[in-house]
DNA sequence: TACTTGTTGATACTAAGTCTCACTAACACA
DNA sequence: TGTGTTAGTGAGACTTAGTATCAACAAGTA
């Protein structure tokens, strides 16, 4: 088994353990879609993209939107928010500080390949924004975009 | 005429200028879009709710879906991107330094109001990002949600 | 004023989900 | 290790937020 193999092992255990601290079932379509949406670790998708691919297996439409609703539910899966709309779904890795209230991200626009950052590069300055707006700041959402390093090399 | 007013016209005449400036045609119902989404300034609206107000004047559906196309091309309007998805527009202020490129907002989570930040609060970040990740980085657009002063007043 | 071509509204269509409901299978409990 | 309860499932109709097509129309130009 290889060494990203054991990753992805490794993320499916743990959102089936989410899943089940929840109290929601582990069922034999949750792990398929589960399994699918493992490997498509760093790398953005649509729930068009899941369903081509688990649809042969059985698995419905309402299920894979369901589902994706339910991770989304935990923070587990995020959304981008390309300009062209915000229907790719993307793996928040655990334990990286983010959640659906906390977002800071990298995109790769031609890849989609996601990178998370590790400090939140505003911690200093939201303190002032809200003292000059007035608004009560709960959360904030950064998405940089641009090319990742392999994309950049490829021109 | 009020203050607001004087506001709004002057932003409806700018609007039109670009619409002319880029060699499109200034038609009636582009008029009336246009004065419709001016009075909506700061505050977020939906294409419906702007279809609801211009159906009775004979404007079609597909017109108003265009035009707020266009005036997105145009980089009068950009979409508000929440947890709940991106079918929200707002207008992007003239000489607010925002475009679809660079954006960054707070929004009101309660009364969709927006406010543009006059500062970019990652312009230092983002070089050290760049080294960081191994990314060119593009643009990025923040969206920093909580409640505006009014809002978080009528608690 | 006439011409040319961009724009319009009606209508059909699509993309991305969501809802309903009879059926099925997880899992708590015996 | 069965059994019952109820969460979860798939098929298919439906919805939301637009987009495509196209004949009729009108803005700008000459
Ligand atoms: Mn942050
Ligand atoms: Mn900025
Ligand atoms: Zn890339
Ligand atoms: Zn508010």
């Amino acid at each position: 088994m290889h060494r990203a193999d054991a990753g992805r092992a490794a993320l499916v255990d743990y959102i089936l353990g989410l899943l089940e601290q929840a109290g929601h079932r582990v069922t034999e379509p949750r792990v398929q879609l589960i399994q699918a949406v493992a490997a498509w670790e760093r790398q953005s998708f649509t729930g068009e993209d899941l369903y081509a691919e688990l649809r042969p297996t059985g698995l419905g439409r309402a299920t894979v939107f369901r589902t994706l609703r339910l991770l989304q539910e935990l923070g587990v899966l995020s959304r981008l928010h390309l300009s062209d709309g915000c229907q790719r779904y993307v793996v928040t890795p655990p334990a990286s500080g983010h959640s659906p209230e906390h977002m800071d991200r990298l995109i790769c626009r031609r890849c989609g390949r996601v990178a998370y950052l590790d400090e939140c590069p505003m911690e200093d300055s939201l303190a002032r924004i809200a003292q000059a707006t007035g608004y009560r700041v709960d959360g904030h959402h950064l998405d940089i975009v641009g090319l990742c390093a392999e994309c950049s090399a490829a021109r």
